[in-house]
DNA sequence: AACATGTGCAACCGCCATTGT
DNA sequence: AACAATGGCGGTTGCACATGT
């Protein structure tokens, strides 16, 4: 999909005013979509000289563009290890996860989800989670809406990836290079939540009657994240006695779609984009009216 | 089939930090 | 020390395509 941009003003990585208007050179930069060719250009060019000092690279290789359009095309699209396509359930995770941490630090995040770029993940966010977020009438940043991600998204995605698994749903962390909980400043709105679920209102899943008035404290997203984890990374939920999943268990199973079962139950399907009317089951609509 | 609306995403904008002179 | 050039980042725009009516 390539589209055009409106005549801007910046040129060279400056922008000039009306008292200085463009040089005849900057008044011949292209803008907008990249051709094959220059495309071709910009690749031999890096293959041949490598990256960096961009303003030079583009006048040196003959392109037309400011130094920042190359560093921006190469970056987002022509390096080799950029990965395209639908972000994994994984991925999903590690950017909830991550954003929750570290709010819009999308080049941070991206360090995390190798071959995805600072402006995929924002637009990631931008379109399916933001969405989700008007959809339920509150902020991206409020509280309500955290805490729909944490004790909702999360657990499913995180269930999503456990039915689906025969493949590792760890492999994404085979790098090592995800920081877990502990290592992370606390964010202030995730510390002290309570969450009183209702019994009567959330058995749509499954079926528990062990749970009523049961308050459990919200335990920093990185916590569930990490405890969940750790219950998939032997590829099995090792604990018959309910032992590892601790931030899993009580309630939250209740929110979960049983593991081989449909695990689309309630849950926007991240992968597919299929963000309907409907995406919002009973229980997600009374969770989020809980805050 | 034609039009309207929604969605995804590449590319640009503007600001700030860093580096060079 | 002051200024300019450059790199990097988060935010925004607007077009092509998909979907709905």
């Amino acid at each position: 999909m390539q589209m055009g941009r409106g005549v801007g003003a910046e040129v060279h990585g400056r922008t000039w005013s009306s008292a200085t208007p463009p040089s005849e050179e900057d008044m011949d930069l292209r803008r907008g979509p990249w051709t094959v060719e220059e495309d071709l250009i910009l690749m031999n060019y890096i293959a041949a000289h490598g990256e960096g000092r961009w303003n030079s690279l583009a006048r040196c290789a003959g392109l037309k563009r400011t130094g920042k359009s190359c560093r921006l095309r190469w970056l987002n699209y022509l390096r080799p290890d950029v990965r395209r396509g639908n972000i994994t359930p994984e991925e999903q995770l590690l950017i909830l996860e991550l954003h929750s941490r570290w709010g819009n630090r999308w080049s941070k995040i991206a360090q995390h989800l190798p071959g995805r770029t600072d402006n995929e993940i924002k637009n990631y966010w931008r379109t399916r989670v933001q969405k989700h977020a008007k959809q339920l009438q509150c902020d991206v940043n409020s509280k309500q809406f955290k805490d729909v991600m944490r004790y909702l998204w999360m657990p499913r995605l995180i269930e999503r990836i456990r039915a689906a698994s025969g493949s590792s749903p760890a492999a994404i962390y085979q790098n090592g290079s995800v920081p877990m909980a502990g290592d992370h400043p606390a964010e202030p709105g995730f510390e002290a939540g309570q969450v009183k679920p209702s019994p009567e209102t959330s058995s749509a899943a499954g079926s528990s009657s062990d749970s009523a008035g049961m308050h459990f404290s919200s335990p920093p997203i990185a916590d569930c994240f990490a405890e969940c984890y750790g219950g998939m990374q032997g590829g099995e939920n090792k604990n018959g006695d309910g032992t590892h999943d601790v931030q899993i268990g009580g309630w939250w199973p209740e929110l979960l779609p049983s593991p081989g079962g449909n695990s689309n139950l309630g849950l926007p399907d991240f992968e597919q984009g299929a963000w309907g009317e409907n995406l919002w089951s009973v229980e997600d609509i009374w969770f989020q009216q809980q805050f």
